[in-house]
RNA sequence: GCGCCUCUAGCUCAAUGGCAGAGCAACGGACUCUUAAUCCGCAGGUUCCGGGUUCAAGUCCCGGGGGGCGCACCA
């Protein structure tokens, strides 16, 4: 049984080792002792000399052992690839130029039981990268690079909304009304009131609580769970920033947007214009806006809008290869041929704005036109990144579109909405004009680390159980557990952009 | 859910239906300046699982499982 210390005190990173005595000519001595410590990733031991590529989280630096001058030199030269070690000696340069810490004394400080991946290759196995992302992380660097990036990434967002004056607000996870946005939630059971809760599928809501409380700019970094599908593009925990400023309309919030996102790029990429999956893709500011009517229309040549006959949009739709169902409307039909035929083909970043009011239950009605919603979606690189309006403030209309989302359940639609009272009866404190935004952040992630799937992004993705050898599926019950929307059919989830809603059509 | 692809040593990968192999790692050894060190030696397998066809199956067929990609789904 190995024993290892219980602390050790390094003076040094190996990335500051690196960098403070990169002037060491080859051969030189420094004169000056540090403490190391890391994981051993190369070993070369060589006769009576030894050399080590230690790796902390700060970078790398060679270890130079020597018989007589490291002490235990033979038990240090059988160190294996994967051990932890803390070492402390002179940092040297070696003749052959490498600079090094000429290692004194040391101590292992974990055993690596586990035989690591190929040294020059990685590990590339799909389930082994995720489901021991510890494995990953040490064996692949850009792994860890894009780990790294979107804790970057998030602490600029963070630092940024501070210093607009945004307010940093936590709000509940568990709902007992999954609400706004239009998803499956997944359901568990709150003994001590002996109720039903769910894991929340937005936090719009609540955010909009505390602008009626007075909070007038808040917004919240966090979770948000859809029991739907999974997709290159979803899991079914993610994360998003939702953020709400009073006085502000949703032209006001693309300014913000597209700030936000071009500046977050500058923070952490150094640039606006980056690549993603081998195109070109500019995110700087301003970005294009357009109507989502009169994109459809120029995508396809059909002289759309929400006003088109609803014949003519449903064969359209159709023709698109949108399976449209008997229940929706122009809006509906309208929307749905924007996702089939337009939204992919948008790359460089835009605003497309006024969505049809029918499939928006919680945005406003647009100033100049009843059947449309102040609502957009900045879509980059295809994908929607996000939601945002002007929202609904009155609290008659709000509940009349409640109403409307109970209906549409009652024909069948599990995904609407269901009526909040707590939620209206707030509006009827009142809600001053307000801008509200939902920003997916793996999705943003994944365009500044050129991810092509959203695990990439994120630490430990959801993954299938593992199951025991021969352990086959036949006669389990591990399926359908319950709950509410199990069985979840297809994948897919929604866009974890930003706050779906959609209205019930 | 459907279609296609895939699963071989710890890792990365080979093997026309004909003796399951290499590199790295591991293990033993040599080496006082290595850089994916090099060299010598040794060991390493339920070829995902279960059936079938065949003189012979890692390879072909059927069923199951894991994984990937695409589609569908996901307003």
């Amino acid at each position: 049984m190995t024993t290892v210390p219980y602390r050790f005190d390094q003076t040094s990173s190996a990335g500051e080792v690196v960098e403070r005595w990169s002037g060491l000519a080859a051969g030189e001595e420094s004169g000056d002792q540090v403490s190391v410590a890391g994981r051993v990733m190369l070993a070369r031991p060589q006769g009576k000399l030894g050399f080590a590529e230690l790796r902390d989280s700060s970078g790398a630096v060679q270890l130079f052992a020597l018989d007589g001058v490291t002490r235990d030199f033979d038990a240090f030269r059988r160190l294996r690839l994967g051990d932890w070690v803390g070492a402390s000696g002179e940092v040297v340069r070696t003749r052959r130029g490498e600079l090094s810490v000429k290692v004194a004394d040391w101590v292992l400080l974990a055993e690596a039981r586990r035989p690591f991946g190929d040294k020059w290759r990685g590990v590339t196995d799909v389930e082994t990268r995720f489901r021991q992302r510890e494995v990953d992380l040490w064996a692949n660097p850009e792994s860890r690079r894009t780990l790294l990036m979107r804790s970057q990434l998030v602490r600029r967002m963070r630092e940024r909304l501070w210093d607009m004056g945004f307010v940093e607000v936590e709000t509940p996870i568990l709902h007992p009304i999954p609400g706004g946005a239009h998803a499956r939630p997944f359901a568990t059971r709150f003994r001590a009131l002996d109720m039903d809760v769910y894991l929340r599928i937005a936090p719009e809501l609540y955010l909009k609580r505390l602008v009626v409380g007075g909070f007038e700019k808040v917004f919240e970094i966090g979770r948000l769970f859809r029991n739907e599908g999974m997709s290159p593009r979803h899991n079914p925990e993610f994360t998003t920033l939702e953020l709400y400023q009073a006085y502000a309309d949703y032209h006001d919030v693309m300014v913000l947007v597209e700030d936000l996102v071009s500046g977050l790029a500058l923070d952490v990429l150094g640039s606006t214009s980056l690549t993603y999956q081998g195109r070109p893709l500019d995110l700087t500011a301003p970005w294009r806006r357009a109507t989502l009517t009169e994109l459809v229309a120029g995508q396809t040549g059909l002289d759309v809008s929400v006003r088109t006959p609803r014949e003519e949009l449903e064969k359209w739709a159709r023709d698109a290869g949108v399976e449209v169902e008997r229940s929706w409307g122009p809006g509906k039909l309208l929307l749905e041929l924007y996702e089939k035929t337009t939204e992919g083909e948008l790359w460089d970043p835009v605003f497309v704005y006024d969505y049809p009011k029918e499939v928006s239950p919680l945005a406003r009605a647009h100033r100049d036109d009843p059947l449309l919603a102040e609502r957009f979606e900045p879509v980059v690189a295809g994908r929607e990144l996000g939601n945002a309006f002007s929202e609904l403030v009155d609290p008659d209309e709000q509940l009349a579109r409640f109403e409307e989302q109970v209906a549409a359940r009652d024909a069948g639609d599990e995904e609407a909405m269901a009526v909040d009272t707590d939620y209206v009866r707030a509006l009827e404190h009142g809600l001053p004009p307000t801008g509200g935004l939902g920003l997916g952040i793996d999705r943003l992630a994944m365009l500044f680390s050129d991810a092509a799937h959203i695990r990439e992004v994120i630490s430990f993705p959801m993954m299938r159980p593992e199951r025991a050898e021969g352990e086959g599926r036949g006669g389990g019950e591990v399926g359908d557990d319950g709950e509410v929307g199990d069985d979840g059919e297809g994948p897919g989830g929604d866009r974890e952009g930003g706050r779906r809603r959609g209205p019930g059509g």
